[in-house]
DNA sequence: ATAAAAATTTAGGGCACCCTAAAAAAATGT
DNA sequence: ACATTTTTTTAGGGTGCCCTAAATTTTTAT
């Protein structure tokens, strides 16, 4: 039913509004599409006529309960070829994300169930995500940033936020995993920087900046 | 390179060609692919300008060099994906064919050479089919029809030569599978039909219609 | 409160891929 | 051989998604 650019708007609404489904703006997706804000404005007039978002002029955007079970659907796809793909074919988890954004509108619903029995039910991604469920209902992941840990606290590294592929690969070559246990030994109160121990290694030293898009789990 | 329809086009007249690569025509084109001819000059144009096609007007249109390259990396992801959907996935064979076409258009060459390692490096499809190599051959698969066998003579069934839903539905149902052992007992002179055994099996009745679109090896 | 700046929408247009109607070329039948 | 039929192309136009330029609304700053 929505075109392959539709479910990209649909995905880009969901991901921007964030945990509190605020309205997003014009100028937001148009950056974010690589697009103008009035190509922004054409298509957001023809996704409101298919009662996918509530729109009204100059007052931002928002998905409607239909526009939301359709982003979740893509995203559900997503994350399901990302496991697939680390899983199963041996990628490397920032290698995954360009081709999922392709394999995320193939619709069959048939076969994403399959593929999700086939991968054993998978809750997460490999960045640590929260995968929709076949029901639309996306899991809530409740982790908090490692930046915000206080010194000598065990947590388990969850996630990430920021999914870009030099970030993913500095992680990786840290140890810095999902599934690994870290302890803060350190925080400069200066720059909020960190040392931190990831699984027995030697210590290692982390920016705010790092920090902040690391999600953790206080361990259980 | 080539968009999506484009690679549509590359594949139909690959398959239209034949073995002989004869020239396709414009009509056959715009009937294969639900348009009308008008439809397909336009694209004509445009598939000649990029190189794919040998063009000259009125006088049908065969694929370059280049332009059979890109028809065989789709075919060989059309056919890979089958062989995923049926062997991991659990689908029957009758059910793949329309998401592969969804799928073939992936064009990432990791994500498919991945997969065909993943999957053994398979030879053929759920189909029988031979699947093009990753440097873009494709194995002749040189079968006879089960319709030209005489009788007594055992042959192994390799495939078929008609992809829709209800023939190999119930190709299914009758236990005629790639890899079936049939034995040729009796040919009807008048209408062609013929009595063969399967696997051991009851004897089982097929039309010539059925008889020559199932393609066979002899026994070796 | 209102002028300036920023955000957004409207107007008008382009390209990819499709259409119908009409023209042109090729194939066919006598 | 040539008139008729069939096939193919050209002409002109439509929709989806994008653009620039200009108009409009909202926000910000004084």
């Amino acid at each position: 039913m929505a075109s392959l650019t539709e479910e990209n708007y649909l995905k880009l609404i969901y991901h921007l509004s964030g945990p509190g489904y605020e309205e997003v703006s014009t100028n937001a997706l148009a950056e974010q599409t690589q697009t103008k804000a009035a190509s922004v404005t054409d298509m957001l007039r023809k996704l409101a006529e298919k009662n996918l978002i509530h729109y009204k002029k100059y007052q931002g955007v928002r998905l409607t309960e239909e526009g939301q079970q359709e982003a979740l659907k893509v995203i559900r796809r997503h994350r399901l070829w990302e496991v697939f793909m680390v899983e199963k074919l041996g990628f490397r988890w920032d290698e995954v994300h360009p081709i999922a954004e392709e394999l995320e509108h193939i619709a069959s619903e048939e076969l994403i169930n399959r593929l999700d029995a086939f991968l054993d039910f998978p809750e997460s991604d490999p960045h640590g995500d929260p995968i929709p469920t076949a029901s639309g209902r996306m899991p809530s992941a409740e982790y908090e940033k490692l930046a915000e840990v206080p010194v000598q606290q065990e947590v388990i590294m969850m996630g990430v936020s920021e999914h870009t592929a030099p970030f993913l690969q500095f992680l990786s070559k840290s140890g810095l995993i999902p599934g690994s246990l870290v302890q803060v030994l350190e925080v400069n109160e200066f720059d909020r920087s960190m040392t931190i121990q990831i699984n027995e290694a030697h210590p290692s030293f982390v920016s705010y900046e790092v920090a902040r898009n690391i999600l953790v789990q206080t361990k259980v």
